[in-house]
DNA sequence: AAAGTGACGAGAGAATGTTGCAGGAATCCC
DNA sequence: GGGATTCCTGCAACATTCTCTCGTCACTTT
């Protein structure tokens, strides 16, 4: 009962003040001091600062690239990357918090945080790319333009998790309920079927002409 | 001579240092040790660590804002808006590390930062929204609408400047030259265009109906 | 009763921001 | 030329804050 309870309240704590306040810029007191639990409970349960980060780090990204991965082995339809495409939006809404945080540290040249991501992250792109590329395999995008592509797309994914403090209480609104995953990824779908559509037409007039 | 040269050192180490590690992650002695200089000299200079974070903070906004209010007081049209949202991703773009380290910032519950900051954001956001809302004027958008489009231009201003660490070497190949600039506003511009003509549409249809 | 576990308090050891002081080297002013 | 000023260095100290470890206590389990 006690320590489910207490080291529940440090991963909270530890969330929500990295999400504030970024990794560096939190003290473990801080945690301690927020969570209402002693100080060196931190390192007994985590043995460090950075073990509280890896930890949290695993407990968010396993469940995630898991979702990749299922979807990863389906029968390949632009239907289910469609819906993967807001099953993820949908992940990241309900890890507001902690998607931010990630986001922003990985604008950092943090070794350690990038060490113990890496692995994920190398999964996350392979898999989207597949996925991407196949969706797109209809119509004839050539290399260069597909990464670029896929640079904008993986963009759009994370652009409502990097929204500046004084925008969220505007953002917060869209973010309330299960409203916003499906809007904001509509808008994806959106510029997919779009991307799709319009370079078959230009393909056509090429031929044409 | 001398000490235009090591208060610049100063100035560009820390610049660096702040975009690569944050502000909480860069200690005095980082900048001084990066930029080979003393460490009291940054007390020398700036007073402070904040002191420095201010300086930089006002030497980068204060142009910033004077592009801005050159383009507010010009007479209102499309055309003069678009090539202001070109100059401001080109200025973004000519101090692309400061405007990274800001753009982050902002995405922090730091008070020190958003303090010396918000009377630089209130201007910004007072002329932006302005020209933005007149440049709309002739399709029929709605107030709330109008807002949530406004965001979504904000956050087209500050995509590419938020870029995660291991993106940026494809987006650097973008960010070489001027290319980038150009081609990443006729994008803003386009989205722009599209969104007064299917507007306009939409709202001839009602009409018919 | 013994062992194990969760929690606490104190504190060591290191890092950080900041200040002070003695001096060196260049520049300016007379 | 000589003195004053300015810019910068080097070293040291300071208080503060940080992370992390240690010994101990209370409670539970075996």
């Amino acid at each position: 009962m006690r320590n489910a309870s207490t080291k529940q309240k440090v991963m909270d704590a530890s969330g929500y003040l990295f999400f504030t306040k970024g990794y560096h810029g939190t003290s473990v007191r801080d945690i301690a001091g927020r969570a209402k639990v002693n100080v060196s409970l931190i390192s007994y349960h985590f043995k460090n600062k950075q073990g509280l980060l890896e930890f949290l780090m695993v407990e968010y990204f396993e469940p995630y690239i898991e979702l990749l991965e299922e979807y990863a082995q389906k029968e390949d339809s632009k239907e289910s990357f469609y819906q993967l495409i807001e099953l993820i939006i949908q992940y990241k809404k309900k890890h507001y918090q902690f998607t931010c945080f990630v986001h922003r540290e990985l604008t950092l040249d943090n070794v350690l945080v990038r060490e113990m991501m890496v692995t994920y992250l190398a999964k996350e792109k392979y898999i989207l790319y597949r996925l991407f590329k196949q969706c797109l395999h209809g119509s004839g995008i050539k290399g260069t333009q597909l990464q670029y592509l896929f640079l904008q797309f993986k963009g759009m994914l994370m652009t409502p998790f990097m929204m500046p403090y004084d925008m969220r209480d505007q953002n917060v609104l869209d973010h309330s309920d299960n409203y916003f995953s499906e809007q904001y990824s509509q808008t994806i779908i959106r510029w997919f079927d779009h991307l799709i559509e319009s370079h078959k037409i230009s393909y056509k007039k090429e031929g044409i002409i």
